[in-house]
DNA sequence: TGCCAGGCCCTCTTTAGGGCCTT
């Protein structure tokens, strides 16, 4: 179902979470993407998938192949990017976004809408940064390490979209859930999120202390 | 498992360098 929430309700649990995977690690460069994966939360339950492959209309090279497990046959037979990102754009509407290192996929996702002449106004929070500074005793913060890290749900379909942003959005409502219990705080606000993530590590506890008394 | 880039973040820093993340 569609967020139901009014325009502006300031929940991080409810907003989309996607991933892309592309040809390579620039837009700039001419790299493209090839596969796009969200799931919409709502007030911390997945209530929606969107997934789809997209042709890019170029061959990926064979780095790409064996890392994604998309082939160029599977990509020949797919709908072109500005098909898929058009639909994407009206699938997220004016929801929040958050992405495992929000960097790169956000520069995809501007410039693959961009072609089309759309934008996603909502904001774009990142899951990688959040985890620094929550779980700065992890033993890394790649995806696939937190999610083994904390036990979360996946089913070994790593670097493939919809299965990364399920997992990133698995890795989202932990990090919230970890933040209220260890904080006391209610529905935690996508502002307070984004201000974490912007915060020295030196300054998370204090900012969520502060939350917190607020 | 690498290269391409770019933002974040730490430190043997700030007039810089390099590791971490993403594909």
């Amino acid at each position: 179902m569609p967020n139901p929430l009014p325009p502006g309700a300031d929940r991080a649990d409810t907003l989309v979470v996607f991933d892309f995977e592309t040809s390579g690690l620039s837009p700039d460069q001419g790299d493209r993407a090839i596969e796009i994966g969200a799931v919409r939360l709502v007030e911390g339950v997945i209530s929606e998938r969107f997934q789809s492959l997209m042709n890019p209309g170029r061959r990926v090279n064979a780095f790409i192949q064996q890392f994604t497990g998309i082939s160029n046959a599977m990509l020949q037979d797919a709908p072109p990017c500005a098909e898929v990102m058009a639909a994407f754009a009206d699938f997220v509407g004016t929801d929040n976004l958050v992405a495992h290192n929000a960097s790169f996929d956000s520069r995809f996702l501007g410039a693959e809408l961009g072609r089309i002449g759309r934008h996603t106004p909502g904001v774009i929070a990142c899951s990688l940064l959040a985890a620094r500074r929550i779980y700065p005793e992890a033993p890394n913060h790649k995806l696939g390490t937190l999610v083994r890290y904390h036990a979360l749900p996946h089913d070994n379909s790593f670097h493939r979209a919809l299965a990364d942003a399920e997992m990133t959005a698995h890795l989202w409502l932990r990090m919230l859930a970890d933040l209220q219990l260890q904080f006391g705080l209610g529905a935690v606000p996508f502002t307070l999120m984004q201000r974490l993530t912007r915060t020295p590590r030196q300054g998370v506890a204090a900012l969520l202390t502060q939350a917190c008394a607020g």
